[in-house]
DNA sequence: TAGATTGTTAATCGATTAACAATC
DNA sequence: TAGATTGTTAATCGATTAACAATC
């Protein structure tokens, strides 16, 4: 069944930042780069960039490099950008809110479609251009919506709660904002953001004890 | 002049997911752990929680396990959480108000305490309770405040350019908001919140063609 | 003491990189 | 063609895990 050859998760990761960077050299005018000045610019490995492309296909020429508009194209298709998204927001407060308002995912194909609370106090409600709905009847408003991704933004108490029933109601990726760690089945997918564990791992390497290594960037 | 082993990145960054396991298992009444449980509680292996907390000291008792509390003490003293962290913010807009007024940083030790922006309309208005410092500003205000960390929310076409400005200001660690890789020089760290590179690559694993690994978790 | 669990070593596993034949 | 750069293999590097003596 299986003709690709299995892709490591590290390398599915760095693909989101190879289109970014494509995108950003397009916009400057280029129309086509070597392994080795993506490499500069990414401050990667030539060798890593063949490598992870090559998981995937061929899709340089030798003694020339790659086209980016073929690049694009390709990682985007890859990737599954090449359609729009349907994406509910779940917990609209302070957070919630700005997530529903925050302009840069409809110009990457995440169009937010729904938003869910359980408080009676914001169902009914508006926020960012949409009626906020009862969370009780997440699955049917989803289905209907066609959503496969949810984001949470609910306190940490209620969030291994939420995304049980999400993932019972079907969701298959999650964005996590809630700071707990939270588990999911096998099949779904999630991802955390967290600001405070980001900022508690860099701190680390401020504190004078820590001989830590030294500029290492993270994606 | 090193006395610790070289610590890997990837064991500092799972610190902070501990510590947070570590106050939540507090919080439930829980005084003692074993690397199994917690390991269980975690999704992780036994063998790597104890081999992670080796390279920092002997924390646990044989038979018995770890003492929750001293082993929370520890992680704080070696993330260097045993203090409070002054932040300032760069860039007020929709984005940056929000990171000014979001309730998680402070009971974790991180105090915004400064904000800045170029536009002379945002320049002098309050913001979650700071007044906006202009961003030329930036070395005498942050150097009066103690600030080492910064957080990033300005436009994509400026980041690389604030940041250079940050990290020849003294800003040591910084948390980029902007949807932008940038470089940072060596002994400067930096961590990117990036919700939509974090959806685009999970979208990989809803296509039908992924035959991808299924159900992998991320921290 | 007997049972449990640590801290650490050595084995395994997987990811990165150097090298180079193929080829545009 | 000559020069450049890919795609891929094999070597290296580093992280994870199994196993177990030490010991609470």
């Amino acid at each position: 069944m299986t003709t690709e050859p299995q892709v490591p998760g590290v390398v599915v990761e760095r693909l989101p930042q190879y289109l970014r960077a494509l995108s950003h050299l397009q916009e400057i005018g280029l129309e086509v780069i070597s392994s080795q000045q993506l490499g500069e610019f990414l401050q990667a490995t030539p060798a890593q960039i063949r490598k992870d492309l090559s998981y995937f296909g061929r899709f340089g020429k030798q003694g020339r490099g790659y086209s980016i508009p073929n690049l694009l194209l390709q990682l985007r298709r890859i990737l599954g950008l090449d359609q729009t998204w349907n994406v509910a927001v779940v917990g609209v407060g302070r957070l919630g809110r700005s997530i529903i308002s925050y302009p840069g995912f409809e110009p990457e194909g995440f169009r937010v479609v729904c938003a869910f609370d359980s408080n009676s106090q914001v169902i009914g409600q508006m926020a960012g251009g949409l009626l906020v709905n009862d969370f009780a009847n997440f699955r049917e408003v989803a289905d209907a919506e066609g959503v496969k991704i949810a984001i949470v933004a609910v306190p940490a108490g209620v969030a291994q709660d939420v995304i049980d029933q999400l993932v019972e109601a079907g969701v298959k990726a999650i964005l996590n904002y809630a700071p707990k760690s939270t588990i999911v089945p096998n099949g779904v997918r999630i991802q955390n953001v967290d600001p405070v564990v980001s900022l508690q791992s860099m701190t680390y390497y401020l504190n004078p004890h820590a001989n830590g290594e030294v500029g290492e960037a993270e994606a």
